[in-house]
This record gives structure tokens, sequence and C-alpha cells, in this order.
DNA sequence: CGAATAGTGTCTATAAGACATTATACT
DNA sequence: AGTATAATGTCTTATAGACACTATTCG
């Protein structure tokens, strides 16, 4: 391959957002209604075209989460998932995706009037059975992201992630089982959160109906020694 | 935000592959010397431009594979790392490369006079401590694709894929210990691996100096159940 | 004192880590 | 017989999973 007076070719990058939250117990994704074609009036992941003005692709990430959906201060975790590049999976020509996953604790519906109008938290579930649509090839996309939280909730603290400042052990396992999708027994997952140093740090109590809970916050180590493993 | 009459920026995207194999029982790195500015005369991984006629990304990378390092068909692993969008990572100006990890089985020295002329195997471990210089932000894409290859070791069959097609146990121990860097205990290793139920399938035997050795081959399993997790 | 929720203790099975000996072939 | 390499067994400790009871607050 001679590289000589042979300039190479440009192309469209674009950076998506896989954004989840727990709403109602329920693992939940933020999707917006595409105004333009192609896919006009779909559901499809928050993004937009890389701009090529010094900025990096997290801080690219960064900035759609603010335009699109609102969320510039709130988020606790942003990490890439992925390039994504199949020829076909833009009709309008050879974009690559930069996929990314972000975790948001509990929010509220988006509101309507900004530039994240048009945006909707969506139950993982309903998305991935193929009940709710998407555009391109975010449903794949939207299924790495999944993947990944799962799998990370093992190994590192980011169930925290999900939860406010502060939290409840109950709380916490509520989130390990709406990512997972499977029941855990409370007073084995009582006795491992304890047992990982650093992982969660008791800050006061909580009142409830019943006996009040100790609350917690996030504690300063990131991975998890001995991991908290899914069943199967 | 608005879209209209806006065009969005294209720009360049490469395919950059971190190669790694075994050699004399240290894993080894895959690297060309440049021919060209910037950096023209150092080392870096191997990789080339996205061709924009209906090529994927991994389609891409077998491409690669092939044109800068003449691998086109011993390797068994070849999948995204991720990809690598800091601005001032190319001095020539806004360049995104989607890393690949590519692991191949003990090969010789690449043949010169081809594409890969100045393709050269370097100890990973003489490259990690800054011994040997990378270009761009190569240091920085080979230390995450070594770190892949260790988890991966932990949770899937990637270890025979530095093997040949038969192999040793003790020979699968050497991968283990040459890419984790550490030392495994051959009784207890004996035991798990024989233990995870289709990962290595017997295959005859081999005659050493000594008591010969069953050969084994890969499985049909991908993922160890349970894993063969790292000391520490 | 009863209802509601939070938190803990025990037993068993499985896996991990440390360690020394036996087995098979070749010269 | 000696040497070189392959393969295995046992003991101890730690972690995982199943399971039922005690603790604290409020109305």
């Amino acid at each position: 391959m001679s590289e000589t007076s042979w300039s190479p070719p440009t192309l469209l990058v674009t950076v998506d957002l896989v954004i989840l939250t727990l709403r109602a117990g329920e693992l939940n994704v933020l999707l917006v209604e595409r105004g333009v074609e192609p896919y006009q009036g779909e559901m499809a992941l928050p993004g937009g075209f890389l701009e090529h003005d010094g900025e990096d692709l997290l801080a690219a990430a960064h900035r759609e989460l603010d335009e699109e959906a609102n969320l510039a201060g709130a988020v606790l975790h942003l990490e890439q998932l992925g390039a994504y590049g199949d020829p076909s999976r833009d009709p309008r020509g050879r974009v690559v995706s930069v996929a990314h996953l972000a975790i948001a604790p509990g929010l509220p519906e988006p509101e309507a009037g900004s530039d994240a109008a048009g945006a909707r938290w969506q139950p993982v579930g309903a998305v991935l059975s193929g009940e709710v649509r998407l555009a391109f090839d975010h449903l794949r996309i939207l299924a790495d992201g999944v993947e990944r939280a799962r799998a990370k909730l093992e190994h590192t603290a980011l169930a925290t992630a999900f939860c406010g400042e502060t939290f409840t052990i109950s709380e916490l396992q509520q989130v390990y089982e709406a990512v997972w999708g499977v029941e855990v027994d409370p007073r084995n997952f009582y006795r491992k959160v304890q047992g990982v140093d650093g992982f969660i740090v008791p800050d006061g109590h909580k009142a409830t109906r019943g006996r009040p809970a100790r609350l917690f916050r996030a504690g300063a180590r990131a991975s998890l020694h001995p991991p908290i493993v899914r069943p199967g």
C-alpha cells in the first residue's frame, strides 16, 4: 500500500449515550424521539456529532448529556462503551459512533421545552424485548451497555452511582436486583457489602415506617475485593 | 443547538492493533517503525486509515493485520478495545483511532521485504517500562490491551488463542504466567483447568524429555465456570 | 402490643491456596 | 539406575448459598 499523494477518507463521527437510571425499582434508559430523517419519529439513544475543536470523546459525551438530557451536573459515572462502525448502520452513509455509558441516580421526567424535549425514560426490559423499537443499531448498543453495567456491578462500586448521596443497604440491594434482573438474599447481601472494605461508609440514619435504617454513602474504594458476583 | 443548514465536521479514523503473542515465555507485542512523519523512525502500533467502502471496523482490523503484519490466516482472536479521540493525540489534527486487540500463537520474526518490513516483536515489559518509546498515545493503548488480555484470561478461554492447535497443560500455564506476570502453582492449576468443563479437551500425547505430556486442544466453552482468577 | 421494616447468626458446600510425592519415559 | 518432566492427593482456610430469628421504631 503506497501512501504517496493519497489522502485518506474523512468521515462522520457521532457520540451516542446509554443513560441508565432506576425508576420505581426498574432499570430505565433515556430515549429521544428523532425530529429529522432518517428514522424520523422513532426512538433513539441521545447523541450527536463530534465537534472537531479540541474536544475529547468523553467531553463530547458530557456535552451531549447536557444538551440532550439536561443532566450536566447530576451524573456520577460516564465511560466509553466502544465504537460502532458497521457500514450499513446509518442510511446517510458512513458514520462511526462512539457509544458511552452514563449512570444517573433516580430522576424525574425530563422537562419539555428544553433541548431535551421528546426525551423519555423507558423501561429497559420493554426495549430489549422489542416492544419499543430503536433507530439505527441502537438496540445492540443498549444491550452492550446493559451488559457492561451488569458486569461492572460485580467488580466495581458502580451500584452507588445509581443511588443518591446517601442510601440504605436495602436500596443498594434493589439496584443490584433491578440491573441484574434477579432476586438477591438480603442476609448474604448485607454480609457481602459490609465485608468489602471501603465500599460503603456509614452516614447517619433514616427514619422509616419500622426500624430506622442505617444510611451509607459511597466509600473511596472503586474496585470490590472480594467481588459481589451475580448468580448463574 | 440548531441543525438547520449546518453540516457536521468530518474527520479521520484509524484502526490500530495491539497484537500480542508469546515468544520464549515472554509476552510480546508487534511494533512497526514509522516511515513517515509524524514520529518518523519511532516505533508504533500497526494500523492504518479506515477505508470508507463498506468495510466494518473489525474487517478493517483484519485487513491491517494482513497488510502490516502478514497475519491474515494465523489469528485466533480479534476484538475491539475502544476508541481513542484525545484532540492532541495526533499532531496532524483530529484523528480518532479505534484500537483492536489481536492474539496470535507463537510466531517467527516477521519477514522483511513485505509490507511488514520494519515490523518487530518487542517484549511488552520493555515497552510498558518506557525502555522502548511509542508514538502517539500508543503506550496507553497498549497498556489497555494488556490489561484487557489479563482480565479476559480469567473468565474466557482466551489463553488457548496464545497456543497452537494443540498444547500441554504446562504450556497453557506458561501463557497465564507470562500474561499475568506472576507464577502459578502447577498442582492447583491442573486441578482448576481440568475442573472447567469444556475448556480443554484431550488430543493425544506429546513426546518430551521425561514423561510424555498429554496434549489438549481448545474446547467448545468460551466462558470459564468457575473462572481462573489471578492472585492479588 | 402489634405491625412493619432493619439487621444478624449458623450451617453446609464449594473453591482456593499451600505443600510433597508418585508416575512415566528416555539415556 | 538415574534423570527429567508430568501428573496427582490432602489438608486448611475462605467464600458462597440456603435458611429463620431477633431488634427497633411507630401507631
